[in-house]
DNA sequence: TCTATTTATCGAAATATTTCGATTTGTAAA
DNA sequence: TTTACAAATCGAAATATTTCGATAAATAGA
Protein backbone atom coordinates (compact mmCIF):
# COMPACT_ATOMS: atom_id res chain seq x y z
CA UNK A 1 0.00 0.00 0.00
CA UNK A 2 1.78 3.45 -1.07
CA UNK A 3 0.63 6.46 -0.47
CA UNK A 4 0.09 7.99 -3.66
CA UNK A 5 -1.53 11.54 -3.12
CA UNK A 6 -2.54 12.35 -6.58
CA UNK A 7 -4.17 8.55 -7.12
CA UNK A 8 -5.95 9.36 -3.99
CA UNK A 9 -6.76 13.13 -4.13
CA UNK A 10 -8.57 12.02 -7.44
CA UNK A 11 -10.60 9.16 -6.00
CA UNK A 12 -11.76 11.45 -3.47
CA UNK A 13 -12.40 14.52 -5.80
CA UNK A 14 -15.63 13.57 -7.36
CA UNK A 15 -19.48 13.52 -5.36
CA UNK A 16 -20.19 10.09 -5.66
CA UNK A 17 -17.39 8.85 -4.28
CA UNK A 18 -17.26 10.42 -1.40
CA UNK A 19 -20.74 9.56 -0.61
CA UNK A 20 -19.62 5.88 -0.80
CA UNK A 21 -16.35 6.63 1.41
CA UNK A 22 -18.41 7.95 3.99
CA UNK A 23 -21.33 5.56 3.64
CA UNK A 24 -18.83 2.76 4.33
CA UNK A 25 -17.50 4.36 6.78
CA UNK A 26 -20.11 5.19 8.75
CA UNK A 27 -21.81 1.37 8.40
CA UNK A 28 -19.41 -1.40 7.70
CA UNK A 29 -22.18 -3.29 6.35
CA UNK A 30 -23.07 -1.92 2.92
CA UNK A 31 -22.85 -3.81 -0.04
CA UNK A 32 -22.33 -2.25 -3.17
CA UNK A 33 -26.20 -2.75 -3.86
CA UNK A 34 -26.78 0.38 -1.15
CA UNK A 35 -24.98 2.99 -2.84
CA UNK A 36 -27.26 2.69 -5.99
CA UNK A 37 -30.05 3.81 -4.19
CA UNK A 38 -27.72 6.24 -2.41
CA UNK A 39 -26.25 8.07 -5.38
CA UNK A 40 -28.97 7.68 -7.70
CA UNK A 41 -26.82 5.84 -10.12
CA UNK A 42 -26.50 2.97 -12.42
CA UNK A 43 -24.79 -0.24 -10.88
CA UNK A 44 -22.35 -0.11 -13.51
CA UNK A 45 -21.47 2.70 -12.76
CA UNK A 46 -21.15 2.08 -8.82
CA UNK A 47 -18.75 -1.04 -9.45
CA UNK A 48 -16.27 1.72 -11.62
CA UNK A 49 -16.56 4.52 -8.62
CA UNK A 50 -16.13 1.81 -5.74
CA UNK A 51 -13.01 0.09 -8.02
CA UNK A 52 -11.58 3.86 -8.23
CA UNK A 53 -11.78 3.85 -4.65
CA UNK A 54 -10.20 0.43 -3.61
CA UNK A 55 -7.39 0.78 -6.01
CA UNK A 56 -6.59 4.22 -4.60
CA UNK A 57 -6.24 2.30 -1.42
CA UNK A 58 -9.09 4.48 0.23
CA UNK A 59 -11.12 1.16 0.63
CA UNK A 60 -10.28 -2.46 0.94
CA UNK A 61 -12.33 -4.90 -0.70
CA UNK A 62 -13.07 -8.30 0.53
CA UNK A 63 -15.42 -10.62 -1.59
CA UNK A 64 -17.73 -12.37 1.00
CA UNK A 65 -19.82 -14.69 -1.40
CA UNK A 66 -21.60 -13.07 -3.83
CA UNK A 67 -21.32 -9.89 -1.77
CA UNK A 68 -18.22 -7.42 -1.79
CA UNK A 69 -17.36 -6.32 1.72
CA UNK A 70 -15.93 -3.08 1.60
CA UNK A 71 -14.07 -0.96 4.77
CA UNK A 72 -12.29 2.39 5.18
CA UNK A 73 -8.38 1.78 4.72
CA UNK A 74 -7.50 3.30 8.17
CA UNK A 75 -3.91 3.22 7.60
CA UNK A 76 -3.92 5.08 4.63
CA UNK A 77 -6.22 7.33 6.18
CA UNK A 78 -3.53 8.66 8.59
CA UNK A 79 -0.79 8.34 6.05
CA UNK A 80 -3.19 11.56 4.53
CA UNK A 81 -3.89 13.27 7.61
CA UNK A 82 0.11 13.44 7.92
CA UNK A 83 0.41 14.96 4.71
CA UNK A 84 -1.90 17.56 4.71
CA UNK A 85 -0.43 17.93 8.75
CA UNK A 86 2.64 18.56 7.47
CA UNK A 87 1.60 21.84 5.48
CA UNK A 88 0.03 23.34 8.47
CA UNK B 1 -12.94 30.29 3.04
CA UNK B 2 -15.38 26.40 3.22
CA UNK B 3 -14.20 23.04 3.67
CA UNK B 4 -15.02 21.52 0.64
CA UNK B 5 -12.96 18.52 0.25
CA UNK B 6 -14.34 17.61 -2.86
CA UNK B 7 -12.71 20.54 -4.72
CA UNK B 8 -9.77 20.44 -2.67
CA UNK B 9 -9.23 17.00 -3.76
CA UNK B 10 -9.62 17.81 -7.36
CA UNK B 11 -7.23 20.80 -7.42
CA UNK B 12 -4.60 18.03 -5.57
CA UNK B 13 -5.49 15.12 -8.24
CA UNK B 14 -2.90 16.57 -11.35
CA UNK B 15 1.15 15.80 -10.39
CA UNK B 16 1.90 19.53 -11.58
CA UNK B 17 -0.34 21.20 -8.84
CA UNK B 18 1.13 19.00 -6.52
CA UNK B 19 4.75 20.23 -7.47
CA UNK B 20 3.60 23.80 -7.34
CA UNK B 21 1.98 23.14 -3.76
CA UNK B 22 5.13 21.35 -2.54
CA UNK B 23 7.26 24.01 -4.33
CA UNK B 24 5.32 26.97 -2.64
CA UNK B 25 5.25 25.38 0.79
CA UNK B 26 9.07 24.95 0.14
CA UNK B 27 10.09 28.49 -1.20
CA UNK B 28 8.06 30.97 0.21
CA UNK B 29 9.40 33.55 -2.70
CA UNK B 30 8.31 31.61 -6.07
CA UNK B 31 6.54 33.21 -8.66
CA UNK B 32 4.41 31.94 -10.80
CA UNK B 33 6.98 32.33 -13.73
CA UNK B 34 9.47 29.91 -11.57
CA UNK B 35 6.34 27.01 -12.66
CA UNK B 36 6.76 27.27 -15.91
CA UNK B 37 10.71 25.31 -15.45
CA UNK B 38 9.47 23.06 -12.87
CA UNK B 39 6.91 21.56 -14.84
CA UNK B 40 8.05 22.24 -18.03
CA UNK B 41 4.66 23.63 -18.86
CA UNK B 42 3.45 26.70 -21.09
CA UNK B 43 2.58 30.10 -19.01
CA UNK B 44 -1.23 29.86 -19.03
CA UNK B 45 -1.49 26.35 -18.24
CA UNK B 46 0.54 27.00 -14.96
CA UNK B 47 -1.74 29.92 -14.85
CA UNK B 48 -4.83 28.05 -15.15
CA UNK B 49 -3.63 25.53 -12.44
CA UNK B 50 -2.35 27.96 -10.28
CA UNK B 51 -5.83 29.35 -10.37
CA UNK B 52 -7.32 25.62 -9.50
CA UNK B 53 -5.52 25.51 -6.37
CA UNK B 54 -6.26 28.80 -5.01
CA UNK B 55 -10.19 28.46 -5.90
CA UNK B 56 -10.06 25.24 -4.07
CA UNK B 57 -8.55 27.30 -1.06
CA UNK B 58 -5.17 25.47 -0.85
CA UNK B 59 -2.94 28.70 -1.66
CA UNK B 60 -3.53 31.96 -1.14
CA UNK B 61 -2.89 34.78 -3.48
CA UNK B 62 -1.41 38.20 -3.26
CA UNK B 63 -0.91 40.35 -5.77
CA UNK B 64 2.46 42.28 -5.19
CA UNK B 65 3.65 44.51 -7.72
CA UNK B 66 3.43 42.51 -11.22
CA UNK B 67 4.01 39.23 -9.13
CA UNK B 68 1.89 36.84 -7.57
CA UNK B 69 2.71 35.94 -3.93
CA UNK B 70 1.83 32.59 -3.25
CA UNK B 71 1.43 30.45 0.15
CA UNK B 72 -0.22 27.75 1.40
CA UNK B 73 -2.91 28.07 3.42
CA UNK B 74 -2.26 26.49 6.58
CA UNK B 75 -5.65 26.44 8.17
CA UNK B 76 -7.06 24.42 4.77
CA UNK B 77 -4.30 22.20 5.50
CA UNK B 78 -5.06 21.65 8.67
CA UNK B 79 -8.89 21.20 8.16
CA UNK B 80 -8.21 18.23 5.69
CA UNK B 81 -5.67 16.94 7.97
CA UNK B 82 -8.71 15.92 10.58
CA UNK B 83 -11.08 15.41 7.61
CA UNK B 84 -8.69 12.07 7.36
CA UNK B 85 -8.26 11.74 10.56
CA UNK B 86 -11.52 11.26 11.50
CA UNK B 87 -11.67 8.24 9.54
CA UNK B 88 -8.16 6.67 11.20
C1' DT C 1 4.44 58.10 -22.04
C1' DC C 2 6.79 54.06 -23.81
C1' DT C 3 8.73 49.58 -22.98
C1' DA C 4 9.39 45.33 -20.76
C1' DT C 5 7.64 41.96 -17.66
C1' DT C 6 4.23 39.13 -15.26
C1' DT C 7 -0.06 37.08 -15.14
C1' DA C 8 -4.84 36.27 -17.08
C1' DT C 9 -8.02 35.15 -20.69
C1' DC C 10 -9.59 33.28 -25.20
C1' DG C 11 -10.38 29.67 -28.62
C1' DA C 12 -9.53 25.30 -30.06
C1' DA C 13 -7.52 20.62 -30.19
C1' DA C 14 -6.28 16.47 -27.70
C1' DT C 15 -7.17 13.59 -24.01
C1' DA C 16 -9.61 11.72 -19.98
C1' DT C 17 -13.70 10.88 -17.21
C1' DT C 18 -18.38 9.74 -16.36
C1' DT C 19 -22.30 7.36 -17.47
C1' DC C 20 -25.53 4.10 -19.32
C1' DG C 21 -27.55 -0.25 -21.36
C1' DA C 22 -26.18 -4.76 -22.56
C1' DT C 23 -23.64 -8.58 -21.41
C1' DT C 24 -20.56 -11.55 -18.72
C1' DT C 25 -18.71 -13.63 -14.58
C1' DG C 26 -18.98 -15.67 -10.13
C1' DT C 27 -21.49 -17.61 -6.42
C1' DA C 28 -25.45 -19.20 -3.45
C1' DA C 29 -29.52 -21.47 -3.02
C1' DA C 30 -33.56 -24.09 -4.89
C1' DT D 1 -28.29 -28.53 -12.59
C1' DT D 2 -31.01 -24.62 -12.95
C1' DT D 3 -32.17 -20.21 -11.28
C1' DA D 4 -31.36 -15.90 -9.16
C1' DC D 5 -28.56 -12.41 -7.53
C1' DA D 6 -24.29 -9.33 -6.94
C1' DA D 7 -20.69 -7.34 -9.14
C1' DA D 8 -17.49 -6.66 -13.19
C1' DT D 9 -16.63 -5.68 -17.97
C1' DC D 10 -17.64 -3.89 -22.66
C1' DG D 11 -18.75 -0.34 -26.06
C1' DA D 12 -20.23 4.00 -26.92
C1' DA D 13 -22.02 8.70 -26.06
C1' DA D 14 -21.83 12.89 -23.34
C1' DT D 15 -19.18 15.84 -20.69
C1' DA D 16 -15.01 17.74 -18.53
C1' DT D 17 -10.10 18.62 -18.29
C1' DT D 18 -5.63 19.75 -19.99
C1' DT D 19 -2.86 22.07 -23.00
C1' DC D 20 -1.09 25.31 -26.29
C1' DG D 21 -0.43 29.60 -29.14
C1' DA D 22 -2.23 34.09 -29.51
C1' DT D 23 -3.70 37.98 -27.26
C1' DA D 24 -5.09 41.05 -23.50
C1' DA D 25 -4.54 43.28 -19.01
C1' DA D 26 -1.89 45.16 -15.30
C1' DT D 27 2.07 47.28 -13.50
C1' DA D 28 7.03 48.77 -12.75
C1' DG D 29 10.66 51.31 -14.38
C1' DA D 30 13.18 54.19 -18.03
Amino acid sequence: MDLNIEKAANALSDRHRLTILQEVARNCNVACGDFERLTGLSQPAVSHHVKILVDAGLLSSDKNGRHVQLSVNKVMMRHLSNFFQQFS
